[in-house]
This record gives structure tokens, sequence and C-alpha cells, in this order.
DNA sequence: GAGTGGTCTAGACCACGCA
DNA sequence: GCGTGGTCTAGACCACTCT
């Protein structure tokens, strides 16, 4: 079992689980298997690896909790695939006044690439040369305009995704499948603010009308900040839902 | 191994730690060790529910991830404290934009016994006839009102807490220490609105000013509908923070 | 029946906290 | 030095899926 260094201020011991998890996280992360492929099996990967049944399992286990793999009984391991459904029920938080989740649809969009200017530069780690696209778009829930969103992100890891005739409704299975970036987690944060006009007429409501918006730093696998999201978010019958634990 | 009858779906298996977590979970609800008190070693467990110690490690671990226990290495296994601090921050989620949590301190509260109503019985799952206990209160961040909020909790869950002399800021730590009752989860809902002219008197804001109006329904551990807390929150230099993963 | 993940065991040794 | 939780192993058997 090869020693492998780390930058964390655990500098003295390292668990073999340990060791072994960040191998795989970083075959994974350089997309040794494709999204919905099945992993060696665990025997398999012991071995490989020169662990004992139980500590692979421990490593795939710890895995499969932050999503990033799927198990299942009697087929094997897999790579979590943010299908539609999934991408789309993590992330996104709102939902009807008592429980139901609402379903967004696509409606406008619009993409650009863009020099990145300093707010940004601060939210996403990036130099002062860097380039980001800029995409602004509104969804609909129900059928009226429900979202209106401005996502950055960096030029660099989504080379030539303004040139795409449509966007998915769920960036993040894009940013999966097509280039290879994880999104694991997002830290949001919420304030109430004053319909603009500019909102109003997105949003279909009348100027100074309370709004919700949604700030929002999307996070890789990698650790990497990936995407930075404001949303504008028509609070009459729509609420934010989420569970504490 | 005694059998457990459950009321899941899944009637055919069920594994040995999953009765014994059942076991477990029992016991600490029914008080059994007392917040901050230590557990019998996992070996001794182990021994007293006829288990192997990897049975009762499963058992202990998962119940440490539902932060219900403590673990610390060289010293024991605890039932967890909802300290001032923890109970605090774990479901305060207001803070600072840009991250740094906020801090509140009590500032005004009233407390009676009433009728129920019916938004109340509903949320609460309360019979008709049943009585509440209405906690308004006013919290202070950096000096400054910052939220307001209306509590119900059932009466029959909290004997005689209206005669409390007063109330401490963290009620979490109150129902687990005086009566027996651990929060586990909360889910809330969030909305934006127009504060109204008691927001503005209660916040020393503008009425009109654009609020935060979260919704909280408190789970125990007994998977009980504990509480229902409505908060609204000045939202001019303060953020619901929350981490999606 | 073969192969996979899921459970369970028994035992060894390591790291930590404390007296 | 002892007791605690934390890691690691080797092996057995169970439940599920597919052929």
């Amino acid at each position: 079992m090869g020693e492998i260094e780390s930058v964390t201020e655990t500098p003295g011991y390292r668990p073999l689980y340990r060791q072994v998890y960040d191998i795989v996280v970083r075959q994974v992360a350089e997309g040794k298997w494709r999204p919905g492929e099945a992993l060696p099996s665990e025997q398999t990967l012991a071995r490989e690896m020169g662990v004992s049944q139980g500590t692979m399992r421990k490593v795939l286990d710890s895995l499969t909790a932050e999503k990033l793999l799927e198990r299942r009984q009697g087929k094997g391991t897999f790579i979590a695939e943010n299908t539609q459904e999934r991408a789309l029920f993590r992330f996104f938080r709102m939902a009807h006044p008592g429980g139901q989740r609402a379903v967004p649809e696509r409606a406008r969009e619009s993409v650009r690439v863009r020099v990145s200017r300093a707010p940004e530069r601060v939210k996403l780690d990036l130099a002062r040369t860097d380039r980001v696209v800029e995409i602004t778009r509104t969804r609909c829930i129900d059928g009226r305009p429900a979202v209106h969103e401005l996502i950055v992100i960096p030029s660099a890891l989504f080379p030539e995704i303004e040139k795409r005739a449509s966007l998915p409704n769920t960036l993040y299975s894009l940013y999966q499948t097509e280039y290879g970036i994880n999104i694991t987690a997002a830290h949001e944060e919420l304030r109430a603010e004053l319909a603009t006009a500019a909102d109003a007429k997105a949003l279909q409501i009348a100027a100074g009308s309370p709004i919700l918006v949604i700030d929002r730093v999307a996070v890789s696998l990698r650790e990497q900040k990936v995407e930075w999201r404001t949303s504008r978010v028509r609070s009459d019958d729509l609420v934010y839902a989420v569970k504490l634990t």
C-alpha cells in the first residue's frame, strides 16, 4: 500500500481506509469509470488495493453516503448518475407550501462569455485574467415564470459550453457527463428582497413584491468552487423547503 | 436476541443490528441515561445484548451519525448534550452575509396556555381538545432586534412550562433536560414577506421592508411533531445559510 | 447456481485519555 | 498501565439478481 501525503492538519496518523478512500475518489474524479458504470466487485477492488474486504467495504460505504457511488445488493457498485430526477431535487429546494415538490421547466436562457469581475473572482477563487461564462435563464413552475437566475462558471472548466444549441434543465448532469465535473455540495444563502422592475418583468409579478433571493456556490468533488448562482424566486405560492438534521 | 416487531414495509427480514438499534433508541428515549452521561463500553453493551462487538459498534456508530450519541476515543460513549453552543447552531441558520454565524441573544418573551386552533392541530397532529403553550419572543443579534417568533407546543408534553420564571435562549436543551424530549430534525419552509406594522415595531425596521419568514416543525426522536415555530427575521444584514449535500 | 452486496463474528493491534 | 474507542483482518453465511 503506497503512502499518500496530505496537507491536512493530521500529519501523524493516516488510517488505511483513508488512503484507499483518497485513491478511489481520485480515480472517480479522473473518470476511470463513466456515470452509471459498474465498478469491480468489493473483493476484486480489495485484492487490487491490497486490503481486506472489510476495509474496502468501509471505503465504498462512505462514498455511497456521499452520493458518489450507488450500491445495489446482488448487482454491484455503480458511479452515481446525476439523472434528471435526482439532480433536480437534490439541489432545487423550491416546493409548494405544505410540502409537495415543485418541478421547474426550462423557459428562456442566454449564454455569453466575458471577462470576470471582482466579486466573481472572490466567490470562485479565480485569477484576474480568467474568463467566465454567464448564463441567465428563467424557469417556470406550473406554467408560470417562477425563477430568474444568473449563473457564472469559469470558462476554463467548461470549454465551448457557450456553443451548445441549448442547455438542459438540470445543468449539473451536463457538468458531470460532458465536462467531468461532479457537484457534491452547495452553500446557499437566502435573503428577502423586493422585486425590481427587471424581476417584475421576468417573473410577471408586481414590482415591490417580496421575493426570495438565493445565493449559491456549488462545490465539486475536487473541492473546487465551480459555479456561482443567484436565483430570484417568486414567493407568492412557493417556499424554500429544507430538512435540518 | 429477542424478535422485535415493526410496522415498516420490510416484514420479511430484520437484521440483528436493526433490532439492537431500536432497543438502544428506546432506552435513550426513556432516559435510561442522562444527557452527558456515559454509556457502558462497547464490549459490555455487546455482551449484554448478546451480539458481537462489531455489531454493537455498527449500532453505536449510526446513533452517533444521528447526533444522538457522542463517542470520544479513549473516554467512552456519551448521550449527546444539546449544549447551548450546539443546540444553537444546529438549527439556527441565520448568519452574516459571507458566512460568519450570527449569535442570537434572548430579549423579550411571553408565555401562555390556550386551546389549540385548527392549523396547529394539523401541524402537530393534535386532537380537538388538546391545549397548547404559546410562546412569543424577540431575539437580538449584535444588540439589534432580529428575530420575532411564535412558538406553539402541545401543553401535554411540557407540563407547567408556562410557570417557569424564564426560558433559556436555546429551548431545545430545555426540552431535553427537563421534559425528556430530544429534537432530532426540523422541517423548514422559507418565504419572503413584507414587514407588517407589528413586525416593524418588534424588529425596529420600516413597515414594508422585505423579511424572511421561516416556518418550522421540529420532530423528536420518537418521530413526534413537537413544536411549530414561525420566525420572522430581518433580512437587511442577515441571511439564512445552509449547506446542501 | 454463480456472483454481488449485506450481515455477523472473533480476535488482533493501534491511538487516545487518564490516573 | 489500563480501559476506551478506532482500525484491520479473515472467514462464514444470508439476501438479492440474473441466467
